[in-house]
DNA sequence: ATTCGGTCCGAAACCGGTTTCGGCAAGGGA
DNA sequence: TCCCTTGCCGAAACCGGTTTCGGACCGAAT
């Protein structure tokens, strides 16, 4: 009875098992099972092989932190999060965690996780990162659309993935949701709908996304054959007041839409606020249709209609991206899209009113008007 | 000119400075400085200080994964977040990592973050975490009454603080919000705008802090004076339509309470869809309060009445406990508590209906009864 | 029979710290 | 004066891996 485990008191820790455990067991060095592990080209095909299998056997698993003491790595992903925005990831985050850290540790790797007010803060805390070697390689959540941390990565020559796109995407892998084709998507289904006169009100314009939907938004309004009216197209709400606030200024300009396409779902639900003060109806005076799929949009009444982002992939897949990143396969080959996927509601429908009724009924409402 | 630094051509990253660098500046061995460094006795207080100094003015930082080789730790945070209960920490999450990562990175650690289902697998990835050497302990968010990942901690003997209390606290370091105090005072309110018929839809039961607002809601009853009926007295809710559910029965029961006392927001929101239905009007026919503070709270209409738990604070602290933890404190001197703090709503107030009016009115609303 | 080039593996250096051990010098007591 | 502490620091082993270097062994060509 070869006793390859150190004698067990009743609850001794399992005794990790080390590469020259596994060595000695074969009779060899634990250079040559370094090698043979690592897939080094002069080691017998032969040898790899019981290499392999022995140490399965044994259970070994290499300890990161040794390893990085000479390869500079530790299978480890890096995320840092934004906490001076607020409102951004927070519904997501726990689906976008879930779906990095399935993926990371099912390769064996883990996940850092930073969090950092933006600017020049955010930077140091990803360099103390890199400088630790806590982090292997970053993934980058809303990208805006000229980006501090991706200069800063790829200046200091570290593996990043991008969640989102950005202008200048020379030497990035990224992952993205094609949010311009689900507003255009929204523009097609209103104009199916009957909808003529559509409204526009998207994202604050440092972040990518929202030069990307309000693309696509214009295409649909192209591809529909409708004209767009400029004073109908409008940006920078991310919040429920922000929304409120665009919606009313459109309501009330004397020329108002029958239906208003959301570029963000936080900013939509406050078109509920202003609908609800103007005196028309969400899904029937007014129809709107946006994009994120929050939670909150499901309560809301009449369910917001939203296209849908997956978090949970949206992790999976950036990790996935990351770690090829990470041992070595060009950026340009880690480009990966998906699309939103469409949630019916109540809140878009016919087009009840004209943009004169509607201005009519603004106005009875007391809502001060722009004319 | 001594190049300290090797040559930095354009962009070379800023080439780490290791210990054998401060040694040979101050003309010792690493050995001293690390000695110096990490305050061993057998180093003169002079020849401390010395190194200190020249440590922090050639900006020496020492590498966690290399030190870990020796000792074992790597200044990490772990934890694991369980994924398959809907609804859990999400929207206090962003807060709560915001937290951890503060002090964290305030005492040169980091935090690794992993995500599984519960059960099995948790502890498993728990035990995969602490084999990898990937944490020096953990945070245990959202104890269970009897929590299977602190019985595996203390058996691995790894340092780890919950996140809410247990009913064997032997050798558990914790902190914990008081539930039970704002179940007590949300009571105390209550009576005080004049209900006398006052319920309780608690928590889940496997949670440890079910039974602790459960005790509080009594103790609250106690202090006002006011009898509990036992009839109105249910736990098990933890989502919006579970509260529904609990709200409903309470109602129909034939002799409906004028106020609930909601031991979880999510729940409580549930009562909205549930007076609605009924035809009761939230703060008026039906007092609310609940506990939480989520921000679908404040969105409500009326805006709940909540306890708010500060996340932020709560993940700032228990990070600070576990690094006293894992360097040495003993578990009984670090167990802190704090209050939730009572975010005044629009859904409570004086009642304006006597339990035989709501019941008529449950009755006429077509509801099913239960008598 | 020698030389030569490959194949395959052992030996040892190395990564950046920590910790043990032992020795030198100063100080104190006999 | 000598010995024995005590204080302080240098030298080297050590943690668990990776990687470089060189040598043994083999078959083939000269």
């Amino acid at each position: 009875m070869g006793q390859t485990a150190t004698k067990r008191g009743a609850d001794t820790p399992p005794a990790r098992v080390k590469i020259s455990d596994v060595a000695q067991a074969l009779g060899m060095t634990k250079g040559t099972v370094s090698r043979a592990l690592n897939g080094y080209p002069d080691i017998a095909k032969a040898t790899q092989l019981r290499v392999r299998r022995k140490a399965e056997a044994m259970g070994y698993r290499p300890l990161a932190q040794a390893q990085g003491m000479r390869t500079g790595r530790t299978r480890t992903i890096g995320l840092v999060l934004q906490t001076d925005r607020p409102g951004a990831q927070r519904p997501f985050l726990s689906d976008f965690l879930a779906g990095i850290s399935r993926v990371a540790s099912a390769e064996n790797w883990t996940l850092t996780v930073a969090t950092s007010p933006g600017g020049d803060a955010m930077l140091s805390t990803m360099e103390r990162l890199v400088h630790e070697r806590k982090s292997d390689g970053f993934i980058i959540p809303r990208t805006f659309a000229d980006d501090a941390r991706m200069k800063l990565l790829r200046r200091l020559d570290v593996p990043f993935v991008l969640f989102g796109r950005v202008q200048d995407p020379q030497g990035c892998a990224w992952f993205d949701i094609l949010g311009e084709n689900a507003m255009c998507d929204a523009v097609m289904r209103l104009h199916n709908h009957g909808h003529k006169r559509i409204g526009f009100i998207g994202g604050a314009s440092e972040y990518n996304f929202s030069h990307l939907r309000e693309a696509g938004f214009r295409d649909g309004m192209a591809k529909a054959g409708l004209v767009c009216d400029e004073s109908l197209i409008t940006g920078g709400a991310m919040l429920r007041h922000e929304g409120q606030h665009a919606t009313e200024a459109m309501l009330t300009s004397g020329n108002p839409p029958t239906a208003i396409v959301f570029a963000v779902d936080l900013a939509a639900l406050g078109a509920y606020d202003a609908a609800k003060n103007a005196g028309l109806s969400i899904g029937r005076d007014l129809s709107i249709i946006s994009y994120d799929g929050i939670p909150e949009g499901t309560w809301a009444d009449p369910v917001l209609t939203s296209f849908r982002v997956d978090s949970l992939t949206a992790g999976q897949r950036l990790a996935g991206l990351l770690i090829r990143r990470v041992r070595g396969d060009a950026p340009e080959e880690l480009r990966e899209t998906a699309l939103a996927e469409l949630q019916v509601g109540g809140s878009d429908g016919p087009p009840a009113l004209t943009p004169l009724k509607i201005a009519e009924c603004v106005g009875a409402s007391g809502m001060a008007t722009n004319i």
